[in-house]
DNA sequence: TTGTATGCGTTATCAA
DNA sequence: TTGATAACGCATACAA
């Protein structure tokens, strides 16, 4: 109705020629880099005719031309889970002052669209990619890494594949949340875990192990959860109820497993810290204001974020560094969700 | 150390050498649309060439010529702000399946950061643009508009300005808001609005107070959050509480604000409902767990998503249709942080 | 300091 | 059905 065909944008050519020089000339004038080479008095007419026809360079015909397109690619589950939007501003603060952009792509931990996603990066000319979906077995990221693709891995690693990495120093933080536990005098600590196709579930779990095993507690009170969800959460600890097992306390994979366990809760009229304390992982939004307010194990994800990005940038500055795990110091955090056993 | 230098991918060029043919048969070999010119034994020995190689279209060359992008973009304050993810992933579920990718960038409620993301956006020749920071004064988006920019407003309008829009239906939803607290006996009910300077805070302030009228209450106590979060919530109910008013319940402009309220009720001694009965605004993710679980208003944010997606695809199929206004319907989700006054 | 020529990888228009 | 050629918009090596 208002605008019956979008005018065609301005082009360098138009520039140039409204400022009566080469196209060439205006392309030296408008790149900073380059501006210099040539006198100011044409720089400043090739601006001007610039900001007149209000020029926008065409970064397609630029990317084709150099070659570079100023993109990364970030590779989460789902942006709906709390964790991954803290994860995603760190990366971008970091990749947006060293003059990228980040493009988001979800999985939904389906494999096959991990693909198809990848895939579409890859076409896009991304200049790396910034993983949060890793699989201990992921042929995928192999071939990518074989391909000399630039790759920094968060929260995740693969098995046999020295790829640059950051996490969170989940071992420490588990043991805290063990010994948290114990201290309260618990002495029937279960475990709902994370997937164990993960590293990250993996870590957790091995943790969770040693650290009973050294406070000279049972160790079998393990579950496996099959996606780091409220559902699985809840489905694993109905499973553990099912089983009969007499524990006083759990140290859930993650928060939304913790969540998942507030759930049961209310299904079945436990009370929470009374009868069962809870622990989560990664400590995110508004944990405490829920009923209790849950104790759990925080994780810095905005810097998370940060050092796989600034990693990245090392690694498309110098290809040939070698592939560093960092691992980002955390911090139990004790609310309300545990006291010790038989308090309600 | 494993990679000295990633080999150069391989081009159209290189599959048509390997395949025996010239580029431009390649090229219509491998793309479904123009195969059938081509003889099935040609495209056959082509598609086998590309998969020997690993071949992956260069999609910038691709949008060179053909001029588009398949990308839109996604403008948003602040992807941490729990209200965003299902909004986000609601465009992306109906964008993807009509062959488009989304670029998601973060403005922080700040114009100037606002205006060098969608320059940059623009410069990447994104096809469309989805807005969810317009504010009623908004000379950006009425230039964009000028320039016969396709794009589609979410949650917001702008005054004066005739653009596809889809909200939720804010007044109906403040509506039943205030007279689920009028049937629990509350006669003075405050509200903590939203910035006027968007058209959600203002909508939603102006239909609190036709309800109040309407209901034969006071409708004078309004106090203006500078921003929809926590902390500005919190500020704006301790203002009111300086005050000294004598207010029993507050409709929140947002669940941020509301929660902002849980904080200074804390601070207070406050009890809630008891002493204040509380109710939010979007209902977003665990408001069920906290506590008190918060009494809100649902508004269906992935759908609301979606239906923008789908008029901004309306918008690039047809660009000469005409701006329409969807408003998707809400609901009261009555939780525990209202009772009748005085109920503590 | 500026202009000329060329090519990035692809697709579209011709002609054969 | 296929091939030759040009062009998308830009940046750069080279020439002037």
């Amino acid at each position: 109705m208002t605008h019956p065909d979008p005018p065609p944008a301005p082009t360098l050519r138009d520039v140039a020629e409204a400022a009566g020089v080469h196209a060439a000339t205006a392309s030296r004038a408008l790149n900073p880099k380059t501006r210099q080479q040539i006198s100011a008095e044409t720089a400043r007419r090739v601006m001007r005719a610039a900001q007149a026809l209000g020029y926008q360079p065409n970064s397609v015909a630029r990317s084709l031309k150099t070659s570079r397109t100023g993109t990364v690619g970030l590779v989460i589950p789902d942006l709906t889970n709390p964790l991954f939007p803290p994860i995603v501003r760190g990366v971008e603060s970091v990749l947006e002052s060293g003059g990228y952009h980040v493009w988001i792509v979800n999985t939904d931990n389906d494999a096959e669209r991990e693909h198809a996603k990848i895939e579409s990066l890859r076409a896009r000319q991304v200049e790396g990619l910034i993983i949060a979906t890793a699989r201990l077995e992921h042929p995928l990221l192999r071939r990518l890494h074989e391909q000399g693709v630039r790759m920094v891995l968060i929260n995740r690693q693969v098995e046999h594949l020295s790829l640059p990495a950051v996490t969170g120093d989940d071992a420490t933080g588990v043991a805290a949340a063990v010994r948290h536990l114990a201290g309260l005098g618990h002495t029937r600590i279960a475990h709902l875990s994370g997937p164990l196709s993960t590293s990250t579930g993996r870590v957790r779990a091995q943790a969770f192990r040693h650290a009973v095993r050294d406070l000279g507690l049972p160790g079998d009170l393990v579950v496996e959860c099959a996606h780091w969800s409220e559902s699985d959460g809840a489905a694993a600890l109905r499973a553990l109820l099912t089983r009969d097992a007499a524990f006083t306390a759990v140290v859930a994979g993650n928060d939304l497993i913790a969540l998942g366990c507030y759930d049961v809760f209310a299904e079945r009229g436990l009370s929470c810290p009374g009868d069962v304390s809870v622990i989560g992982f990664n400590d995110m939004p508004f944990l405490d204001k829920l009923r209790p307010p849950l104790t759990t194990v925080a994780v810095p994800h905005h810097e998370l974020g940060a050092e796989a990005a600034r990693m990245l940038l090392d690694c498309l500055g110098d290809p040939g560094r070698p592939a560093r795990t960092l691992l980002l110091p955390v911090s139990l955090v004790v609310r309300g969700s545990t006291a010790p056993p038989g308090a309600g």
